[in-house]
DNA sequence: AATGAATGAGAATTCATTCAT
DNA sequence: TATGAATGAATTCTCATTCAT
């Protein structure tokens, strides 16, 4: 009777709903009980698919990151100057971001918990994005194009820039205090394709040089 | 006739423990019965002093940003050009999250999780320090000298960058592997203090108008 | 391939001695721990079926007055004299209170404590009986049978005298001392059956009247 | 600077406090800090005059026992026929009751869960209440005025119907449903002195024999 | 492949009591 | 006499996991 065509696959189900709820709440404070309801499983059917919650926590990382790393290495591929690689980094990276908001938050939880949940393939996954990265920042420093500068700095302050927009989106729209009226008014284009445009203005400005 | 000096309350140690162990794990991988150990004190007294894991939490992270935003404001209320003010921003902010290396995960949970554990103070503390920034921008941008951006961007560009000491820092040190040999190579010198001058430089770069 | 026949549902065991602990030692006295020992069943089963100390005592509380109102409603319906309805409310009353032992210390808690545990549901269950109650009394004052008096008085009255059974006889079988021998010297028939007929002669003489 | 001259003694207020709550909650369910609050003391207060939650019931216990039985066997020792000393057992016990409303319910609870925390000097006392009853009964008995009934189910009618004023009075209150408005309407007069004469009523026509 | 029921191992919280002052 | 602080021993409740069907 259940329209089985337009539903996802159990499995999609869990890993969208374990997803949110890893990134909402880290992997800790995740209750396999509420993935199964959100997920709209029974919580044993998660045992049965995948097996656990570690391991459904790492599978959801793995998935996510994959998706990244090939995304972001393959339109890059396609650049040829370190400027324009570097521009197609900070772009592709921040499109990577905003269609999985829940990343950067679940990689500061890891970064902050002493990685306890990674599996080994994700940090060859992200050290695979700096070695990009710094590779191009390289070619253009050579090319005296760039400042010298940390990648991992780069990398970071991009990442940071684009929560921005799952976090202080949410905030100023849940928080519009009268002292926040303030950089709401002066700032509100902020649609995400402009935000992005924004992070590249703002860290292409920081990096390249002045000729 | 205990050596009352050079103990600090068990309130104090409570706080202490419980700032730093939320930090490493997060609220829900906190441990009520860890803080009472590190604090040195009976779990009850905790509860007897504080009430309970939630109040604590609210505690703890409204104490830590009381002082972040105090400082902040205050170093900044020394400065009068805004390009000043906004190195001192950047600066003191960077400080702060430097020896409070909890803060970015922390508020980075409560980003993620719809702020359900923040206590109202903590909003109007965060909203002054955006108004602070919005302020120094605008400034800023009236004389010329900066351009035009928005201020939460260039907030959240400064805490992303600060993340990477903590986190970068911890990732490289663990996680050695051949592919991030390279990026450690080109960029060894960051102890904090060179830490803070590099996103200082980046984000005046950024944000400066070139004459 | 269990005996499943012969064994309860755990639901039920859960009922079972919930309700036998809860009239034992009140609601404070209960141990969850200990109900579950009694039932047979792993603590966690007790709040995975119903949900948590309190909501297993609405439960069984909720429970045992349905059973209890419907019984002595429907054992009222075939009757038709007033006079023959109330010896049947008194009987009924008496019957299902002295099956139910822990029935009235229950209630008298929660008449205590300002009912702060009953679900709205008994309160309409404990309406219905007064209710029936003062029809029976109005019509037999009507035909001038019986005495104008408070049914609530009255209930009470019968709930009161049945509470000897449950107390009083224990009592008198744990303090058998000198002042007491009397007292029990002079009346001793006391098995239940005798017990429900005095209830039932003493409170028809005071209500029915003299022609 | 307080007003210590209109304040009771702390023992005083911890007394009545203590006897309301465990009234309210039953031994188990009655909380020292609550107590304490309730009395305006600090809680060590209380161990240092009394000792102890078990002590300081079997202290509550007593003084309101010790208090009713001497009340009711006094105004006793004035009359003469048994009839006038059973209406004034039925009138002191309940008026003792009326003042005590935290009595019955702590008696009840008592009865109910094995006399757990009963001083022994508690049951000499109710002992020799009883005694007092089956006198008056045995003795009418004798003189044909009053019928064979069992003096610990009249006492406990007595009681029953007594905590109609406590109980019953409050939950028409609170559940003034349209199923009990009719309860209410037919019979309304109920104030305590009006009570205690119906009460008084009802068991004596339950008793005396008609002649 | 999927599930309702059950559970052991913990985690948060409560509470009578003690103690230094 | 009185108290704020501290505590150990429960006690309630949670949660990842398993299992029979």
């Amino acid at each position: 009777m259940e329209d089985t065509h337009t539903e996802q696959s159990a499995l999609q189900r869990i890993s969208d709903a374990a997803a949110q709820i890893f990134a909402e709440v880290g992997f800790a404070g995740a209750r396999v009980d509420e993935i199964a309801k959100r997920a709209n499983v029974n919580k044993a059917t998660i045992y049965y698919h995948i097996g656990g919650k570690e391991t459904l926590y790492a599978y959801i990382l793995q998935q996510v990151f994959e998706n990244l790393v090939t995304g972001v290495a393959e339109r890059i591929a396609e650049c040829h100057t370190p400027e324009e690689k570097l521009k197609v980094y900070i772009r592709s990276l921040s499109v990577e971001i905003q269609s999985n908001p829940h990343l950067p938050v679940l990689m500061m939880r890891e970064f902050a918990s002493d990685y306890q949940h990674l599996p080994e393939t994700i940090f060859e996954e992200i050290g695979y994005l700096i070695e990009l990265l710094t590779g191009i920042l390289k070619e253009g420093e050579q090319q005296n194009a760039f400042i010298h500068c940390s990648p991992l700095l780069i990398h970071f302050m991009i990442i940071g820039a684009n929560i921005f927009s799952t976090a202080g989106r949410s905030f100023l729209e849940k928080h519009n205090t009268a002292s926040l009226a303030n950089a709401q008014t002066v700032y509100r284009k902020g649609v995400p394709q402009d935000l992005i445009e924004d992070i590249e203005t703002l860290v292409m400005r920081a990096v390249k040089k002045v000729t």
